[in-house]
DNA sequence: CCGAATCAGTCTGTCTGACAATCAGAGTAG
DNA sequence: CTACTCTGATTGTCAGACAGACTGATTCGG
């Protein structure tokens, strides 16, 4: 009933023209912005809030700085990315957690995959396979390509929102990777499963998808707590 | 090899200062922030670029203006929440997949629920289902509620990466349900649903736990597709 | 005619100073 | 003890200034 009232402030207006600009699709990704200056002059307001309101935009990943200046909008989905970035190393948490949220997703995403994938998809999950051998002796390229197989099939679900989680996770996600690539022969236990998830994919078999997704992540997650719990090895239970 | 130098920006560095001591601890939620010209001093920089760091915290959800001014550190993992808010006001896309994504997420939550909850979660859950009960003539009360029971099950999971999931997608959820609310009899099926599913809960049933939220989710989305997409109702298949 | 150095203009990043509005707390009057 | 008032602190906002970096045009040397 009675709310707080809270007076609007300039710099958040400003953002919000702005934004709008971008929800109607006149300022679109690459676009470049006006100055701030006359951004400033033609809102009439002062450079210091149009500075404050880009800042805001910058971080919500609605606009992003190009080189010396000049603002340019952003692609979409890069937002969600960085705050779970942020939050991550804000509250450190157990791997596990995050673990075991990509299991349930993903097994999930494998199975949808498999009804919906073009072939489109199938071209880029292989070429990731082709680069993570390419790669095996730069732990670099060897984890850039696993997490493309893995985002590939999210973006074959051609649901977004789940897109949008997995990219957010990916960041951290890659932290855990560098520890199993250095296990021997994951690497090489995870390009086969890779293949076999691809495979069941290819074949539009859902189930099999599912059930291949369980395994290959159930093994890595086994790896990663070799790593850092080795007393929790085999132990189903989270803590 | 030859990437590209950039020199960091001062609001940068402010803003990577505060944020370490709130990773240090030495800034906890709810603590106050020194004023703007004492941080200005104390770092040896402009008010304006202190003022930019701030914003930049802020939108992150690191920080949060308490009334009149005042920065305080905000609770973690309001972060996520901003920004899958933002994102799905900038990109519109179907329900559809919000829910499709919400399915796979919270059957399993449930289950798991089953297994981690505590007497805690019970209460908080057989509160809710109350409030639903005694919120059905105001749409903001029992859809509050409904949500909160939704949040609880993924609370009970004790996966703190699940939760910031549940919470980011819970906005944009509410927007729907609050189509849902409006179909006669939906309100009275839901309710007796979550009673299924506190029950499966309370009976550490994670595969009843499971099956009962399915049920509930599947029925809700199908409401919301006859809502939104009367043509495609009953259709299973996305795309 | 072509490439390289030069120069002016533009734009961001940053600081300073200023002022209104508002809030918190102290002090005061009833 | 309550209600009013006053003062100081703090944010929100603007204007102006300036260095540094980049852009583009111009000029100069070959």
């Amino acid at each position: 009933m009675y709310e707080p009232v809270e007076r609007p402030k300039v710099y958040q207006l400003v953002a919000e023209r702005l934004l709008h600009q971008v929800r109607l699709r006149r300022l679109n990704p690459g676009d470049s912005l006006p100055p701030e200056h006359e951004l400033a002059r033609r809102y009439g307001v002062g450079r210091s809030s149009v500075r404050e309101a880009l800042r805001l935009l910058e971080s919500k990943g609605v606009i992003r700085s190009a080189g010396h200046g000049s603002f340019v909008v952003a692609e979409y989905g890069n937002a969600l990315v960085d705050s779970l970035r942020f939050l991550l190393t804000l509250e450190a948490f157990d791997l596990e957690e995050l673990y075991e949220l990509r299991k349930i997703l993903e097994t999930e995403f494998a199975a949808l995959a498999a009804s919906r994938r073009k072939e489109e998809h199938l071209q880029r999950m292989e070429e990731a396979i082709r680069e993570m051998e390419a790669g095996l002796d730069s732990q670099a390229r060897y984890i850039e390509a696993d997490l493309r197989f893995h985002l590939t099939v999210a973006e074959a679900t051609r649901n977004r929102v789940g897109v949008y989680v997995m990219r957010a996770i990916r960041d951290p996600l890659h932290k855990a990777l560098a520890s199993v690539y250095h296990i021997p022969g994951s690497p090489q236990k995870s390009m086969a499963q890779h293949r076999a998830i691809l495979e069941a994919v290819r074949a539009r078999d859902p189930e099999e998808a599912r059930r291949r997704m369980a395994e290959h992540l159930g093994r890595v997650q086994e790896d990663v707590r070799r790593v850092f719990h080795p007393d929790r090895a085999q132990d189903a239970g989270g803590g």
